[in-house]
DNA sequence: GGAATTCCTGCAAAAAAACGCAGAAGTTCG
DNA sequence: CGAACTTCTGCGTTTTTTTGCAGGAATTCC
């Protein structure tokens, strides 16, 4: 087994299990401890884990059980978060996934605005409930803890039983080759019933994150009718989105 | 489990009882007294709980404390609580309402303890979501923004298609004459589908609630298996119950 | 004031990590 | 082709961390 692959494979169990045990990776993967131990080190240097004594825990852990809302680039979330905003009107069916972004999306709602709005992300569910005037349709199955978000054959088949109006996804990876990108499987498969279910496609995406590509793909440019990013429309960055047929905002 | 883990279980049970003591927190994650006594050392250090003796506080601890009959009747709740986990087996389909007792139960669950939680219940939902060993099912739907908790006929028809081990349900009124009634039309559907989905049907009361009665049924006590209150098992107030054949604990 | 509980200190055993080293495998470059 | 070089991996040893335990001190509760 080769280095990179088995921190992959390392990392992927970080992912899932929120923790690993070097003990029971280098069994698993049939190496000593110490070249696990440089796996992790190498691992946590590059920030992908936290390595603790005895194994390494992933980030997520720290999440849900440290409330600490230090929201990461939380000014550029809001000027997107407005743009999206300006999407909805009354009536309208809203399909959101998760993420950061579409959580201050969830908290600058007008409070006058009459919505219905479908989820699976657990965080995304509790703005929308605190909303005064919004209905809110919660797709379940089985929760993915990483992800704070239902998972599932049963939540896709949801999902494809609606049909939304609109549809806001949050974004990890977005690339004029690529399109949309994405590194958990599960999710991937819910965005693409999103995508699916909808009238119309707006993606959400920080800066940062505009060309960037990760391993799973969610969609090609084709598919997404807007394109929101704190930047100005003009922006050379987002130009060859905007050749490529997708609407900048 | 390791250091990190268990100190961030330490960390979550202060926030959400506001208080721990080192002898109930080293049964339950089963370590020594001296291994608690230390991460609440470093807990402290790091400005994270106040350490007292005997266990240790949350900063919000003066704000919230002295609302003498709210903490009351959480200490009765945690009794409850207690004698309900006894219920709960490694592997077991664990089918949840909602309400504070269950709240109670569901911060209670001890960190060890590999089950899976079905509930429409978003408090308690987030709850299971923060135990490391829980496997989480959300059941979906329209949100009750009163009870929040999923309500329609998706949600009773995807519990209708569970097999639990054990159902708990959070009581709001209970009477020998007119079993488990209710006040909320949509949520005694629920709990009806919750009571034939189930195996064992727990019900989960304090004893202010014993011998009160609510506008619209949801169960006699002919389906009802066992009855949990804060009271001793041969309190003369529950002898009804008993009587009636519900083993009372 | 006395019993019970809880806390602290030092210590020891076990586990894990760090370190240095030495083959093995692959790379570079003449 | 082959020698020098780098990278990767496993092994033995040393060091650190973690944890539980014992005894005595401190605290709490009745």
């Amino acid at each position: 087994m080769l280095k990179k692959e088995r921190q992959a494979f390392i990392l992927h169990q970080v992912n899932l299990h929120n923790k690993v045990l070097s003990s029971s990776l280098c069994t698993e993967i049939n190496v000593s401890e110490d070249t696990i131990r440089r796996d992790l080190q190498e691992l946590a240097d590059e920030g992908k884990v936290i390595k603790v004594h005895g194994g390494a825990l992933s980030h997520s852990f720290n999440q849900v059980y440290f409330s600490t809302n230090g929201v990461y680039s939380q000014n550029q979330k809001q000027i997107i978060a407005k743009k999206a905003i300006a999407l909805i009107s009354n009536g309208m069916f809203v399909l959101t996934s998760g993420g950061t972004t579409i959580m201050e999306l969830a908290r600058s709602l007008p409070p006058q605005l009459k919505a219905t709005f479908i989820s699976g992300s657990i965080p995304a569910i509790l703005e929308y409930m605190h909303h005064p005037n919004i209905e809110v349709i919660l797709i379940g199955d089985k929760i993915s803890k990483t992800s704070k978000i239902t998972v599932g054959s049963e939540a896709i088949a949801k999902i494809k039983q609606v049909k939304a109006d609109i549809c806001f996804l949050g974004t990890n990876a977005i690339d004029a080759e690529h399109g949309i990108t994405d590194n958990d499987w599960e999710v991937v498969q819910l965005k693409k019933a999103m995508i699916e279910s909808s009238k119309m496609v707006v993606c959400l995406s920080i800066a940062e994150k505009i060309n960037s590509v990760q391993p799973i793909k969610v969609c090609g440019l084709d598919e997404i009718d807007l394109l929101i990013t704190e930047l100005a429309p003009d922006d050379p960055v987002l130009k060859p989105y905007a050749d490529a047929g997708v609407k900048v905002v």
